[in-house]
DNA sequence: TCAAAAGTGTTTGGGTTACACCCATGG
DNA sequence: CCATGGGTGTAACCCAAACACTTTTGA
């Protein structure tokens, strides 16, 4: 199957078309899995690397997409049945013999954070399955497809870095949090723990969420404040 | 001067080629000028856009061009007649009509750092002239070509992001250097004044420069000790 | 009354800013 | 001897880590 997907006529007039790469939209879909980050992966089900785990991904259709944005939804909705907010550009990978369908393949990173309940287990199109996969863990490991370790570990830092921020991906959390929830959420993320005091000082500092008056959840113990985001 | 430079028939088998979008490179090349940031711009002197002023750029050539990064170090030897160090990839941009050369581009924007005297004045293929323009102002300046100015100001926030983490483009400065020189080109990077005593302590706390035992640079006034980078 | 989680206050320390001050040299 | 830039020291301050403590509830 090394039989090239697009087109790679020469051309003969200055003026006239150069042979474009193959343009492709990768996705790693991040979430929280048993308190910790993970990064949903693929098998793939079609050549190259068939039998081999990778990230989600799809090929830009400039006849369906609007902009890359558009794209790597519509590649989500397709493979995952999902919509991904927390939605980012990591970065745009490219050179020849990156992928054995063509000659040259370009690759634009995205990262998304989804709660993987949101997730139908059925495996859209070209993909045998999906899993979750400890994040840290992935991006190392070396039997991936491509250069999906590298873009995972792209991922994760991006994440981490936004997270210490106070970036955070309210999308991922529902309407109405405590700050403990909250807290909670942002160590998985990071992979450590943080510390009560200092990250709420943080929070209010800097107005990322606010108090719902009289909103309360009561569970098995002391009742907690309910918050939501600013603004 | 509306048709279309790439190829875009539409295709047949569910495994038959998609039409890709056409792919350019554009450069941010920065330096300082007269103390502050500035960006070198080209007057174009084809359509779309004639007679405007644009970063410099170009169509990535897979039969020419390695990686991604050797399409931006081509480009640059093309457009500017100099390789350009402390080259950085950007963002990836992409849409339809965002070139009307093409009924779908993406661009990926590289930030470089020059000195500018390295640059032949000469302007290369397809730009009527280059010249320097301060950057702060090319970043808010709607007369620019497509969307330029965003990755103007993408340039400028990655580029003063990093003189904050010290990651200094020694590619820039003279092999050997004094301290005073080394902080009047962050500054100039940054647009603000920096204290001379915390630089230094960050310098060395984090060893990103070393001194050169034994070298002086004498001029008018007391000699200074000179470093370089670290390692 | 105890466990568990909510919520608050206080101390400490690292790192940066601001600023004052000496040093060395050519003119 | 002074203007100028090189080089050093110090106090103030900001921010966040660490940790101790109180509060409130269901069981």
């Amino acid at each position: 199957m090394n039989r090239s997907l697009i087109k790679t006529s020469s051309t003969t007039s200055p003026s006239a078309p150069y042979p474009m790469p193959f343009v492709r939209v990768e996705l790693a879909v991040l979430s929280i899995v048993d308190g910790s980050l993970a990064v949903l992966l693929g098998r793939r089900a079609q050549a190259p690397y068939v039998g081999q785990w990778a990230l989600p991904g799809g090929v830009l259709r400039i006849d369906l997409d609007d902009d890359l944005n558009a794209a790597a939804q519509r590649i989500a909705r397709e493979r995952l049945g999902t919509t991904v907010p927390f939605l980012r550009q990591l970065t745009a990978v490219g050179s020849r013999h990156r992928d054995p369908r063509a000659p040259w393949a370009l690759s634009i990173a995205y990262r998304a954070m989804v709660p993987f309940e949101s997730l139908t287990p059925a495996a859209g199109k070209r993909l045998e399955a999906l899993a979750w996969r400890a994040a840290d863990e992935a991006a190392c490991d070396g039997a991936l497809a491509f250069d999906h370790p590298a873009l995972i570990m792209n991922a994760i830092n991006a994440t981490r870095r936004e997270v210490d921020e106070l970036l955070l991906p309210f999308e991922f959390l529902p309407e109405h949090f405590t700050l403990g929830e909250l807290q909670v959420c942002c160590e998985a993320m990071l992979g450590r723990r943080l510390d009560k005091s200092s990250f709420r000082r943080r929070l209010d500092d800097r107005k990322v969420v606010e108090a719902i008056p009289g909103e309360m959840k009561t569970g098995a113990f002391r009742p907690a404040q309910l918050f939501r985001k600013s603004q």
